[in-house]
DNA sequence: GGCGAACTACGATCGGCGATCGTAGATGAC
DNA sequence: GTCATCTACGATCGCCGATCGTAGTTCGCC
C-alpha cells in the first residue's frame, strides 16, 4: 500500500493513518450498507462536529488513491465500497511492516510474539506449532518437486 | 521511544527515524570511540556534503531528546554517546511496533513471521521451535509458584 | 583580565504534507 | 432550463523536519 507508515504510539487505525483518514474509514466499515457516496461520510461525521463537504470529499479520495477505497462512476457521483474488511487491513498493514523488518528485527519480531503469544494463552502457542508443521510438510513437499 | 513512527516504505534505520537523524546515527555506531562530540559528527558528514555545524547539532540533539543518545556537560560542550547499538535499536523499534500491534494484527504477525522464516532456512524454524518449549517450560514453572 | 575560537541556545525560514475549505464547472432530476 | 448535488482544482493553514544565522556563553591562552 502506497504512503504507508506506522506510529506505534497511536493505537487503532490511527497507527497505520491519518486521522481523518481513520475516522472516515470507521464509518465506512460500520455503515449498513457497503457502497456508499461522500454525502453518506459526510453525514455521519456532520453528525458529530462541523466539516465540510469538500474536506470529506479530498479526504475520501486519498483513501481511493491509498488502494483502501474502490470506486466507480455512477452518473454525476462516485460510488465507494471498501477494499478490505477492518481485520483484513490490519493484516495487511501488519505485512507491510513486518515483511520491511530487517533480519535482526526478525529474529527480535519471533521472540518477541512468541513471549506476547504465551501470555495471553497456551492455545496460541499451539497455534503457532501447528503453523510451524505446516511449514515443515510444505517445505519437505517442495524438496521433493 | 517518544516521537516513534515507521515507514515501511524505507530501508534500514530511515524506516524508524527521519533522514539527517538516521545519518548522524550510522556516524555515530561507526566512530572508533564511545563518546562523542557535536564537531566530530559535523566533520563525518561535512566530508559527505556541505552542511551546517547548527544542522547537525539541533538533530544531534533532537535525538538525545528522543532517547537515542545520552549526554552529559564537559565544560562548555555536550558529549554524547549512543544509547544502543545498532542492533539493539533496530530490536528496540521492532518491540514497539510489534507491542502496538492489536490481536488480529499478531495473529497475522505469527502466521507471516513463520512463513518468513521458513524461508530463510531451517534452522530459524527449530530457533522458534525452541523459543517456544522455552516458554512453556516457564508457563509450567509459574504454574508451580 | 581580556581576546578568540568552539559550542550552545534561540529563533527564523523553507519545503512537504495532511486537513480544510471555497469556487468553478459538470451533470442528473424534475 | 433551472437547481441541487458532485467533482475538480487550487489555495491556505498548521505541523514538523531540515537547515542555517546570530547572539551569547565559556574555556584556553597570552
Amino acid at each position: 500500500m502506497k504512503g504507508m507508515r506506522f506510529r506505534p504510539e497511536e493505537s487503532g487505525l490511527r497507527a497505520s493513518l491519518f486521522d481523518l483518514e481513520a475516522e472516515i474509514m470507521e464509518i465506512v466499515w460500520g455503515l449498513d450498507a457497503e457502497d456508499f457516496a461522500v454525502a453518506d461520510v459526510h453525514r455521519a461525521l456532520e453528525a458529530l462536529r462541523p466539516i465540510a463537504y469538500t474536506t470529506v470529499m479530498t479526504t475520501t479520495s486519498r483513501l481511493h488513491d491509498k488502494g483502501l477505497l474502490d470506486r466507480r462512476k455512477d452518473g454525476r457521483r462516485y460510488v465507494y465500497r471498501a477494499r478490505m474488511t477492518r481485520e483484513g487491513f490490519i493484516e495487511q498493514a501488519t505485512r507491510d511492516v513486518l515483511s520491511s523488518l530487517p533480519p535482526v528485527g526478525r529474529r527480535t519480531a519471533m521472540a518477541l510474539l512468541v513471549e506476547q503469544v504465551a501470555e495471553v494463552d497456551d492455545g496460541e502457542l499451539e497455534r503457532l506449532e501447528a503453523l510451524i508443521r505446516a511449514r515443515r510438510v510444505a517445505r519437505a513437499g517442495d524438496g521433493d518437486g
